[in-house]
DNA sequence: ACCTCGGTTGCGTATGTTGCAACGGACGTT
DNA sequence: AACGTCCGTTGCAACATACGCAACCGAGGT
């Protein structure tokens, strides 16, 4: 693990949220601040960081260009996109695209409702596998082997009242997912917000990631919600078959 | 300048294109693949790479999660939007919106035309002053003194026949486009490509970003081009209103 | 004109990082 | 099935590098 590049990516993260000053950010990683000032000349060089006056550090435009770049290389995300936008368009809802990585959910694509009451949520963001819809469409896909070890290395800590909290009831879940070849988050990860997922799938079935329609609690109760399976299902095949899906297996995830 | 960190973003930009496997990117950079593994490792608990089976390492979703976060950062990103996508829809051509960045013009925003014939551009990549209508409109708008040591440290590279060559001309040009209040780039930086461009103005008038339009020129020839002139204005000036712009003095930059 | 606050610089030292060389697992081949 | 190759991985010792320090400087504010 190399130190100073690990302290560089870490002042990365900080810089996120606002921009900061050389003080600031010295405080927030605990060094001195002549330290600082050298990583983000390096990270100034290539572009990661840029100085807002004097005195400011904020994101550079590297990220952009690269972050665009590693999404362009995500197939699934072009190959899906119109089906979803689509689907966007018809329900006003919001939609995620989400793939499975390192042991966690990544939103890989999002398209915004049109109501107020909107999700937070991210291109990027990472979200944990037990309490989302997405997650348990991803999981449930696995291979029996890979699924056991995944499923062993989730931490199911709380978020709601609705959180599944054993292994046990996960894998039954699972199972109902799989059979059914779509997957609910009953308020599970948010309060508020319930969700619905099914898989978007390439060459051979292959599970490329999961598509979400995520809806406030206030705007469609649970059966309302569950009435726009059919919906996501029908887009989820339509990008599935963009994606290089040719099989023709009715739903079920195996 | 801190060493293994500008190894490392070295190995970011070298992965951009593709994934790589250890040993293509020690070589690329010239250090021994023990010393890329423990950068990558880091890189990777960061989430800034990612391994892709066992031996090709990508571009990792840190990425996607930074640069969304930056872009929020930038307001014209947001205030414009709702302009220049109905710019897009209503010319079906490819909007840019680029901002001024330390001797260079990044986009920051991009709408994709309709035709088959597209520009390759990105959001994040950067493109120069001298040979781009957005760069023009920004070098155009900005304070003598400002706008001197800029064009000083310009190098006026060719790029087309077309180019803009010398420091004169280029002032000259200047001059034309804050006079006007749009600038053109007659295929000065593509060969087969020109663009018109005007500013997207805040409070009190500053100029915060420029937006363009790029048409290959087999769609449209100059007279064309021309003829969005109105259109393309009426867009920046939409979008200049939604970002704070109060003032009405017609067109013209100062 | 003074003071403070934050960024910048040069320097000596310790520490983190490097390259080396040997190990080991996964494939593919004969 | 055994061998060979190809890569990723590890421990170690040497050294370069990144570090903290302390003093400097410039801009704003009082």
């Amino acid at each position: 693990m190399s130190q100073s590049l690990d302290r560089a990516l870490t002042l990365l993260s900080g810089l996120a949220r606002e921009p900061k000053t050389l003080d600031q950010l010295a405080e927030e990683i605990g060094v001195h601040k002549s330290t600082v000032l050298r990583l983000l000349r390096t990270l100034e060089t290539h572009h990661f960081v840029r100085r807002e006056g004097q005195r400011y550090y904020r994101l550079g435009s590297a990220l952009f260009d690269l972050a665009q770049q590693a999404l362009e290389d995500r197939d699934v995300r072009r190959t899906a996109q119109s089906a979803l936008a689509g689907l966007n368009a018809r329900t006003g809802h919001t939609i995620h695209l989400a793939s499975y990585e390192d042991g966690e959910v990544v939103y890989i694509d999002k398209f915004e409702g049109r109501h107020s009451v909107r999700m937070y949520s991210r291109i990027g963001k990472r979200a944990p596998l037990h309490c989302t819809a997405v997650g348990k469409v991803l999981v449930a896909a696995m291979t029996p082997e890979k699924q056991a070890d995944v499923v062993s290395r989730i931490d199911f800590f709380v978020r709601t009242p609705n959180t599944i909290t054993t292994p046990e009831a996960y894998e039954k879940e699972l199972a109902l997912v799989a059979d059914r070849g779509y997957a609910v988050d009953n308020a599970e990860h948010e309060d508020f917000i319930h969700c619905i997922a099914a898989p978007v799938r390439g060459p051979g079935g292959v599970v490329l990631a999961a598509a979400s329609i995520s809806v406030p609690k206030v705007l469609l109760d649970y059966d309302g919600l569950m009435g726009l399976v059919p919906e996501l299902v029908a887009a989820t095949e339509e990008a599935s078959v963009h994606s290089g899906w040719t099989g023709n297996r009715k739903g079920k995830l195996e």
